[in-house]
DNA sequence: GACTAAACGAGACGGTACGTCGAGTCTTTGT
DNA sequence: ACAAAGACTCGACGTACCGTCTCGTTTAGTC
């Protein structure tokens, strides 16, 4: 078992109980990946990052901490963000490599959170749409500056566009449960750019005026 | 002396049970959407229902199948398929036909299970895949008659254009826990519409050959 | 809504009922027997018995009475009093008698219900003690007349003689698990009467004045 | 049931368990006196124990090992043998003994399991054999200094003659339900006394040659 | 010999207790 | 002094049997 990113380190004046630290919420994906939300057990957790089940709940105080604690620790994970000037080729990349990131086991552990109980928790809600929106807040710029620069009409919502981008590929993953692979990605690309550029994709059609 | 009864077959005289079955499986669909599949009380159900644990024991060999049964009679919860024989109006209708269905208890509760651990259940997967595929399949003629109509490009595939369709709104359901509204939908079809038109929804580019 | 009817209102003696009532009684026992009072369960007793159970319940209110209309019939059992004029031959012919009976079938049903919970209800264990007495009542005489006779010293009181008697076979059954035969009896019976001709047997002697 | 005490290794730092597991075993003694084996209740011997029901199962089995455990733990109880060259006076005294236990606390509770289906269960049938090998093997030796004395017949079996002696006890207990008193004790040790002179309890009449 | 009403077969149901599993708290002990 | 170990409370699981209920289906006694 790999251990997950460390990401940014939390510093915590344990000593060695980062060690413990990470060992558990590696577990805890871990789980999360095989058995889903239900169906887990801190008892397995515990056994699985060979620690006692007291030692979880000194840190955590229940079971929906720990899951939250171990989700966010994953949100972080970045996704660089294409941005050659080509709004074209950036998109594609965008797909691609969200893609090919929903295919690692980061992203798998992502997925299982998503299509599991865990989201109902609210801390993991949170955690599960920063994450989205923190990704399109870093790539709504490059479309933005596509716009500038005329490679896409004035008006055009970075937003909206980004999510006709990605949705597909959820809705396969998420949905119908069925492969998705680059040319998934290269699809979905060409279909946001030319709804983008046929002027659907304005923030008006998007979100309406209350 | 009395003839014995014609044939082997003995049948049931099913008492006042259907009633029952159905409201358990009532309360069943309430309390997933209310709470999850992790959580979800055998004893709560029961008490929602009006009926003891062991009646609903007797009747389902444990949760898993009480689950299953519950999501296998709402999968076979039928959506009309408009067919006006003009694609850019039933297209629009199909979006808003679903948008109103998600909306409606019914696809809240399918909505509850989508985003839950009863998924990993195979047969509620199975059953899950084939309310799309069902709607899918039933929508497809439809679209391919405008293709042959002349309305939509030689080789669109109506698989493809129906899921660049619904894509968008099952991300705001699930992944980025936006509302859904009828502008959502038709922003959709449009969307599907002019990728379509542009020759990107062909059954060739979702189904690379292997 | 009756039907008037010519004589009293007795309901019609309709008939089959009288097998039923037997072969559920003797399926009791054998039950009894077989497993004990604890552990009894009125669904087996109804498979032993050919009978549905709710045919068995339409009978008797409920498990307890059952058990205990299934003992009273078991207490009229009847032991044949040995009347020879000899007492000692007539006490030994008792003692054996009553083993003889004790390792029957009847005899052990008896027993089970003797050291079985069953004996906690109220109307078995009257039923248990009026078999005691009936016993010790209908052979008190043939006692009696043997110290009417001069056989015995005059004040021996025919039931504390009698008890003397029985009660290392019980002892034997019910405590220490020992077998028991006719060479018990023989001893026992023996006993019983050396302490009679020793004068010990009287009725002052166990029921003081108080 | 005791630990085994501490060695040079102590293999389990044993916690607050011990309280507990006392007062489990008291609560099982009570409510087997009061209520019997069937109608006993693993939920009633938790709320008299004060502990709750996993508790109990996380140190017996079932209840049938609970059950056995507190018989056992009964049967350990020592009834005092006197001994004081007088086997007149020590049978006497023996007999008050037993019946003064009998009506104690523990005798009733042990009087309980006699005369129940927990008897049936083969450990407590050993247990309660044990109980009365036990204590008629550490009188045995009284008697069979009286007969080394000459105060009784050469041949005379000791076990024979206890037995005799407590057998009118147990009769009243278990099955005429008369009280018992040390009159009936006196008695039964004068009868068991003057059997034995009158030579009828030697080994050969209670245990023939197979 | 047909009618009719009691007795029966069948089985679902509410309910109690079983024995099990896991969450989360608390206590004892070793170092 | 403090953290590891594990015993404890609590709640739900899924099972077995109790005793009740309501249907239909015999079946025996009367007409």
């Amino acid at each position: 078992m790999q251990p997950v990113s460390a990401g940014p380190s939390r510093p915590r004046p344990v000593g060695r109980g980062a060690k413990v630290h990470r060992a558990v919420l590696a577990a805890t994906l871990a789980e999360l990946t095989e058995t889903g939300y239900a169906g887990l057990t801190v008892e397995n957790i515990a056994k699985r990052a060979g620690v006692h089940k007291t030692t979880i709940y000194r840190r955590w105080q229940d079971r929906e901490r720990l899951v939250t604690d171990a989700v966010i620790d994953l949100a972080a994970s970045t996704l660089p963000i294409p941005d050659s000037h080509d709004i074209d080729a950036d998109l594609r990349a965008f797909g691609r490599g969200l893609v090919g990131w929903l295919n690692s086991p980061t992203g798998q552990a992502v997925l299982a959170v998503l299509a599991s109980d865990a989201a109902r928790l609210p801390q993991v809600a949170k955690a599960k749409q920063r994450l989205f929106n923190d990704r399109i807040g870093r790539a709504a710029p490059v479309v933005q500056a596509a716009v500038d620069r005329g490679q896409l009409p004035v008006g055009t919502d970075p937003a909206a566009l980004l999510k006709t981008l990605i949705a597909p590929i959820y809705l396969r993953l998420l949905v119908t449960a069925e492969p998705v692979t680059e040319t998934t990605a290269d699809t979905a690309a060409q279909v946001a750019l030319t709804a983008a550029r046929a002027g659907l994709l304005t923030g008006a059609a998007h979100q309406p005026a209350p």
